[in-house]
DNA sequence: CAGTGGTCTAGACCACTGT
DNA sequence: CAGTGGTCTAGACCACTGC
């Protein structure tokens, strides 16, 4: 039986240095989201230290909301859902309450040269092109928002081969499947503007009325930044909450 | 040596229990912000578990912002700082990037029947009274936000003995020195509007510009609400960041 | 130096899942 | 039923704090 040495900075203690090691194969894709990972006595095993290490390991990760336990199945990579995102708090004035996902409208693709906050959001070069996408987002036939979405041309060239018709509602699951592109996390922005004719137009709603703008970007398990969004929404059906301590 | 029995719901695990039982001490006041709690060694007398059974619950607190550890001094209950509070969020447009509390100005003060959002998030009867604050606070002489202040006068009649101009810049400590109230946490909801022509005023922007509007309930160690708040600032300087995954 | 929390181990028993 | 994570215990040693 093998035992794989930790190594990293010796100075940190021990279950940091496995959090690490557990994360790195993460990220590489060793384990897939939706997959368990081994047993925490597996775990215990190859890496030489004690059960109750491996688990305060796998409770940070857990806690950061990479990893979850299911009581007597296993420890699953989770899927990172993003129900947390801004984008929930768009009323959608279903009474009912259950989560629903809008419809999807690709209004335009294109290859053309990033503005130079998507350029540098996604950390790309002077000469670097980006995929284009214009979409709009709608709930019972009504627009909910409309969006701006770029990626660098280098790793989601396949996307020109598909027809826009074929995109689904939702773009993640879509990345990963004919991109080999998996969204591990994000980092959104809310800012507060007036609405500009065209946005107005695309929302349906009074020109120079407020609009909610969030701006995203999103990133890979190694944190590398894989798209950029910009969604604009009528700011009177926006609403959102904070708990603070 | 006694050793307290924990009591709640026997099917609960003996750390959550504990985390309960440590967390009514907290509310009762028996350990006030900023005092050190008793060592894990003595709770784990006390309470008849072991040391590691200790760590786990107080682990929960610390979690939940309750506590904090201090290594090699002990374990201390937390004064909550609302760092996290959407109000950090206007941009107080310092380069320097450092924390400024603005200045404060009472505008008025008043006892009176609050309207119906206040008494329902007060948790108030039909015919209960408020005192009402309304005050703005200014950045280098600046206007930064607009905020109304509802408080029950049950808990809070002390105020009405203080003149207006002793008001610290921060209304928190001013509670626990007159009221013995301690605020513990906080829920925030952030909505957008159209500045009317009083708040207009007041902040010094166009009427019908758009507004950030944050409504705060602000809640005792015990969960019960303390304070009900209106504050409205220009959207143009408000921006807001999340992390999720 | 004594006392605190921080790390790590080792092992017992329980509760839940799937077969 | 065997295998998983969940709880709980007990004790060793370390790192930091304050006197």
């Amino acid at each position: 039986m093998h035992s794989t040495p930790l190594g990293f900075d010796e100075r940190l203690p021990l279950y940091q240095r496995l959090r690490d090691a557990l994360l790195e194969r993460i990220s590489a894709g060793e384990w897939l989201p939706d997959q368990s990972i081994p047993t925490e006595q597996e775990l215990s095993n190859r890496y030489n230290v004690a059960v109750g290490t491996v688990r305060k390991a796998v409770d940070a990760l857990v806690g950061e909301g990479l990893l979850q336990r299911v009581q007597g199945r296993g420890t699953y990579v989770r899927r990172p859902d993003f129900g947390g995102s801004l984008f929930r708090f768009f009323r959608q004035v279903s009474a009912s309450g259950e989560v629903r996902v809008p419809q999807s409208q690709i209004l335009a693709r294109s290859l053309e040269t990033p503005p130079t906050a998507a350029r540098q959001a996604l950390g790309l070069g002077e000469e670097e092109r980006c995929i284009r996408l214009e979409r709009l987002r709608l709930l019972d036939g009504k627009p909910l928002f409309h969006e701006q979405i770029w990626l660098p041309h280098t790793r989601f060239a396949a996307l020109l081969d598909v027809d826009p018709e074929d995109f689904g509602n939702l773009l993640y699951p879509f990345y990963e499947a004919h991109c080999e592109q998996r969204i591990a996390s994000a980092r959104e922005t809310l800012t507060v503007e007036t609405a500009s004719a065209e946005v107005a137009a695309a929302l349906g709603v009074d020109a120079s009325s407020p609009v909610v703008v969030i701006e995203r970007i999103a990133r890979g398990y190694d944190r590398s930044p894989l798209e950029y969004r910009l969604s604009r929404g009528g700011a009177a059906t926006f609403r959102y909450q904070v708990e603070i301590s």
